[in-house]
DNA sequence: ATAATTCGTTAGCATGGCTAACTAACGTAC
DNA sequence: GTACGTTAGTTAGCCATGCTAACGAATTAT
């Protein structure tokens, strides 16, 4: 179980896999964030908007949480998001200090649009592989899916 | 967007793949650079000084295209990192033009803190899961790293 | 009614990305 | 050897994105 070279996947424990991914997520992000400067948003105003978009209006505060920031950062994201017309925000009838977040038509379209270039250039790379492997990540996917969810 | 729920890992085409890939990376990493705070340096001083620790001295230029940033930018960075104490700059013998940038003793000790902890955390989560499905995720960085080796 | 809590904003700070414009040094052509 | 173009880094100044502290307003608990 030293054998540092050439080791399978089997023989790689925990630590191993956690500074694989760290240093191969990083390396991909990299890639990825380039094709997201087309949109003209910069990466935390297009994250928000999707976590919208997908998962449909909320309060500033659950989107903050989603987004793993402060209330503070999150109230200057979707004030930039309104000012380009990407969301529209109304108050919460039950609760006067909320309110209610909500991507518009506009906003819509452009997650459709930058999730199309940031994905088609990732799964460019990826379409080079061996169906094998394609299906290992996709594996791997739904395993970090689940890892996310269960964080602790 | 057009992910759908009960999808097998053979049913998953690139592009959804190319999707949830991109989408866990940026989760991956969000949580793990929180543990990075401990360090006092901030995320691009950190990965800049990785880099001289593992990839020995460079120039300003080199680091800042490593980086995929400008030099301007780096210029920066390893003004921050001097100031720290995390590395040392002399000039060039050969162009004076060229600075030459390496981690001094104190930014080794650093980015090995960093990287244990980083690591550490990442790899407790990823303990917690089935023998089974850590296997899958070995497999898939030895897939994501040949990708990121390839990629053009 | 009053106190405590919760939600969001405002103000102010640091970091990190960029471009434009500059200086200094190098290389080349004459 | 001087003049010109190129290359390496820095400086100045912009914007985005993270934070904490302090606040106002609304809700909830006592």
């Amino acid at each position: 179980m030293r054998r540092m070279r050439n080791r399978t996947s089997t023989e790689r424990g925990a630590r191993d896999v956690a500074d694989g991914l760290h240093s191969a997520a990083i390396h991909l992000l990299r890639r990825a964030r380039k094709q997201d400067t087309a949109t003209g948003e910069g990466p935390a105003r297009l994250s928000a908007l999707s976590v919208l978009v997908f998962g449909g209006q909320t309060t500033l505060g659950r989107l903050a949480a989603a987004e793993q920031v402060k209330p503070p950062t999150m109230s200057r994201i979707v004030a930039g998001l309104k000012h380009s017309g990407l969301v529209h925000i109304e108050a919460d009838m039950r609760d006067a200090r909320r309110v209610q977040i909500a991507a518009t038509a506009k906003g819509v379209r452009l997650v459709q649009k930058a999730r199309q270039r940031r994905i088609a250039h990732l799964a460019k790379q990826l379409g080079r592989l061996r169906s094998e492997d394609l299906r290992a990540l996709a594996k791997a996917v739904e395993v970090l899916e689940k890892t996310i969810r269960d964080w602790r």
